[in-house]
DNA sequence: TTTCATGGATCAGAAACTAAACCATTGCGG
DNA sequence: CCGCAATGGTTTAGTTTCTGATCCATGAAA
């Protein structure tokens, strides 16, 4: 027998662009008023129009995700940090039960890489775990500090040489969109970067057991901050 | 900065169709066989036109998936269970490694939504799960079998109250793709049925360790049915 | 043999997308 | 101060995909 049968929702080629640069913007990779490729580059990367671009341009401008400016110098940007946490902040309220899923499956899928990554990392995703530690260290704000840790997580998952699960922490991750962090400590940054780097430690050394040590500090932080938010929001 | 810069994919229609048909066969729960609905109420519940669901068919055709008849009780009707089962094992021994990697994925989201359905699972996914067994248990060939596991597995996902982990279990059935089994032993049927049998009662009781042991046994019968056929193959 | 539910084929029109041009705005260097 | 050059804004003609409808062809069952 068939089953679920529901109707198809093909999703325009617009829509695709919303979504890729929406998770970008949501996973921190893209900074708060950093500034997006000209239409034209972006239109020939992305293999569609122009005019499909733009009404992709068109939509995040309308959800706030970005301003467009005209003239030279101009360009499509990315909003502010405050606007971005706005959003982030409504978008988690609207249903803090779903954010909870999130995290939930987020955390299965990116402990269950770090183990595997264990095993299997290679040279190129232990340099670019290490080339996000050095983007964190340098990093003087919550947005460079949120980019870094999403691109050290992505190279763990990376590590596991596992697609499925690498797309899972990805979707995970641009599902989440967790605002920037305020009043940030210097103990506590210094706090995460340390654990960060023991966890690459833990994973050169292919110490499965300090790895799942570093993930379940990394893990009940995220817990933590999910949990303040949604209080907070209350 | 933008990461991961690549053309966009957009999904005809059609594809859609395609991909939903070929997930269900994969996954078992369309019998070989079986007949599908006709085109104009399949095209209707789809939401697409009967020429794009055609095309959608012609695909599946072209890769054995289906065979169409003509004239009265025509139709499209799902392959027999050797050219099933040829197909899978065919995938299969294209890509290994890809298959062990769905296992994987498999394995870590299964289990993971078996554990929070040991304390979420509520009647609805229970009575989906004994009716699964009842349907594993009345089937008398493989087929069958594969489809009540399958409808079991994803009531146990369901019973995660998790979208993500429920996508994630449904995907991975989808990709997977085994062949039916050969030469099942009366004994080993009954044995499996068992298994299942305890996962319920597992989540039935609440009882948490109950329900890691049964998936750790499931879970090691998956992995030794990927290897057979993989070896067998090579 | 007739019936009729089914797949097969065709066509006009709508919607999405493309390619290419041209216009409007604006910062910057001369 | 002016004009260049890079950018977004707009228009248009044409292609591709999908739709909705109609009619034809097949073949099992009554």
């Amino acid at each position: 027998m068939l089953w679920g049968l529901r109707p198809l929702e093909p999703k325009a080629a617009y829509g695709l662009a919303v979504d890729l640069l929406q998770r970008q913007i949501h996973s921190g990779l893209l900074l708060p008023q950093e500034r997006l490729p000209a239409e034209r580059q972006l239109s020939d990367k992305f293999g569609i129009s122009r005019v499909t671009l733009r009404e992709a341009l068109r939509v995040l401008e309308t959800n706030q995700y970005i301003s467009v400016r005209r003239g030279a110098q101009g360009g499509a940007f990315v909003s502010d940090q405050d606007r971005l946490s706005q959003l982030a902040r409504r978008r988690i309220s609207r249903a803090p039960a779903a954010s909870m899923r999130v995290v939930e499956y987020l955390v299965v899928n990116q402990t269950a890489a770090a183990r595997f990554a264990a095993r299997r990392r290679g040279p190129a995703e232990l340099k670019k775990m290490r080339e996000a530690l050095a983007l964190m260290r340098n990093a003087d704000d919550a947005p460079r500090r949120k980019q870094a840790e999403t691109l050290f997580l992505l190279a763990v998952a990376d590590g596991a040489q596992n697609a499925l699960l690498s797309r899972g922490v990805e979707d995970a991750l641009a599902e989440l969109f967790l605002p920037f962090e305020t009043a940030p400590e210097a103990q506590s940054v210094a706090e995460t970067v340390a654990v960060y780097q023991r966890l690459h430690d833990a994973l050169d050394a292919e110490n499965l057991d300090d790895v799942e040590g570093a993930m379940d500090v990394l893990n009940a932080r995220l817990w933590g901050a999910i949990r303040r938010i949604t209080r907070s929001a209350a």
